[in-house]
DNA sequence: AACCAGGACGTGA
DNA sequence: TCACGTCATGGT
């Protein structure tokens, strides 16, 4: 077994499953999670329910952008209690409200003006699955934000990389500082299955793993994994 | 009180 | 290409 699968294995056994993408109208939770909520759905794969539930998810990827899940939820909290969260109302809505609503999440006013346009893009759709290129030309949608709005908002078998999955990598010894993001994407894809469910799950696993582990400096200094990975060969 | 979150983009060399 | 600055809240 390749040691991309090998970690999953373990990550997964460890923690369980994770049950994102959270949605902050469902009321699942899970208290075992670090720093959370409410909205996470562990073990139900059936998301997104319908295409406001979409929508969320793909406003959310935007919200969370270098932002911690607690102030996204703070965020899309606030423009619940304003309006429905769905691609018309959103659309329609004040910008200023926008920003006032988002304003815990971070960048406000960037990411305010990416919900409006990103929301004039959906609603485009009509249903329909974007391509990566198509949302990467949107405007303020990276790499990692078009790929989760894929794998969880479109169901799509596109891996999701960040910051943490690079840097506990490069902890374990698989890849280098230099690798791109694309680079660390095929590592992933080329070494697990095709699988929607497991690409959900790595991606969120990696992201709870890396808060006890990775967050401060030195990175991954006392990660059980990289011990165990070190001993095994 | 520094440090940094589930990034993206513009700039100048 | 790439290293670096900007954006600009809130928890630990």
């Amino acid at each position: 077994m390749h040691s991309i699968e090998y970690i999953y294995t373990w990550l997964f056994r460890e923690y369980g499953p994770q049950g994102w993408w959270p949605l902050i109208n469902h009321n699942g939770s899970n208290p075992t999670k670090t720093g959370i909520i409410k909205g996470y759905h562990p073990g139900v794969y059936s998301f997104p329910h319908n295409d406001d539930e979409r929508f969320e998810i793909c406003i959310g990827a935007i919200l969370t952008q270098n932002t911690t899940w607690v102030n996204v939820e703070k965020a899309i909290e606030n423009l619940n209690k304003r309006e429905r969260v769905n691609p018309v109302s959103i659309a329609n809505l004040d910008i200023d409200i926008l920003k006032e609503s988002t304003r815990p999440a971070r960048y406000f006013n960037q990411k305010a003006q990416k919900i409006k346009i990103f929301t004039d893009f959906y609603l485009k759709l009509n249903g329909k699955t974007p391509k990566s290129e198509e949302l990467l030309d949107i405007g303020g949608i990276g790499p990692e934000t078009a790929d989760c709005m894929l794998l969880y908002g479109f169901n799509t078998t596109s891996f999701v990389v960040d910051a943490y999955s690079k840097r506990m990598l490069i902890n374990l010894g698989l890849i280098t500082e230099s690798a791109t993001y694309q680079e660390v994407k095929r590592l992933f894809e080329e070494n697990i299955p095709r699988d929607l469910i497991m690409y959900q799950e790595y991606h969120a696993l990696i992201v709870e793993h890396a808060k006890r582990y990775y967050q401060k400096q030195p990175y991954g200094e006392n990660d059980p994994l990289k011990t165990l990975m070190d001993s095994n060969t």
